[in-house]
DNA sequence: ACATTAAGTGATT
DNA sequence: AATCACTTAATGT
């Protein structure tokens, strides 16, 4: 573990630092499409991740899902961050987009680095900044692009984040993460497959340019 | 061969 | 951009 935490972690932390995470982190692999927070947990640990990607979801009172962000290898996530702090209820939920490999931190111990390591503090704080920049740029998708663009934003993430050419979704399942028809998608998708930018088979789609 | 599920399309709001 | 109604195509049993 402390292998993959060098790797992935090395160049942000201390030796120290570094070595208490392996003392008290514990490894967690989960695979593609497994829930790993609800909305309304509450959190205990704080997830480190070291390889895959989680994709943030909201929900909204009818049920519908709206993605928010996604977080990477080096990311933590800053929702679970204000819910520990604020011993509050997870407003998000969190799926494994990817076979995802992680390490869980106990809640207590990540306040107390908080004030022992500049560090994991600086860590944090980054962190919290990023996700702030992504909610805000989902925010922007959402309320002044239209669907062409939202569409085009998701199939690069998706691609970016799984570091395929290949998406293997349906239009249903793209429409209900864009929060949309599938027949817009599958219209969207046609404009851009004659477009030469990508081309549609069942089950997948393969990204030619972006 | 038949049923099921994914995708394509025209018309309407 | 959403919805309906319908068609076509791919896949599973």
């Amino acid at each position: 573990m402390i292998d993959e935490l060098r790797q992935n972690y090395g160049y942000l932390f201390e030796d120290e630092l570094l070595k208490e995470i392996e003392a008290v982190g514990v490894v967690k692999e989960l695979e593609a499409n497994v829930t790993l927070i609800e909305i309304g947990n509450y959190i205990r640990s704080i997830p480190l991740l070291i390889e895959g990607a989680i994709k943030i979801l909201r929900e909204d009172d009818d049920g519908d899902e709206l993605v928010l962000y996604y977080i990477e290898r080096g990311d933590t996530c800053a929702m679970t961050l204000s819910c520990c702090v604020g011993q509050t209820k997870s407003e998000i939920r969190a799926i494994a987009e990817t076979d995802v490999k992680l390490i869980m931190i106990p809640v207590q111990k990540m306040s107390e680095w908080l004030g022992k390591y500049k560090s994991w503090q600086n860590f944090i704080l980054q962190s919290y900044h990023n996700r702030m920049l992504e909610m805000l740029e989902a925010i922007d998708t959402i309320a002044f692009l239209r669907m062409d663009d939202r569409l085009l934003k998701y199939l690069r993430d998706k691609a970016m984040v799984t570091h395929d050419d290949q998406i293997n979704a349906t239009h249903k399942q793209i429409s209900e993460d864009l929060h949309t028809s599938r027949v817009v998608i599958s219209r969207l998708l046609k404009k851009l497959e004659n477009e030469g930018k990508i081309t549609l088979h069942r089950n997948h789609i393969k990204i030619l340019e972006l």
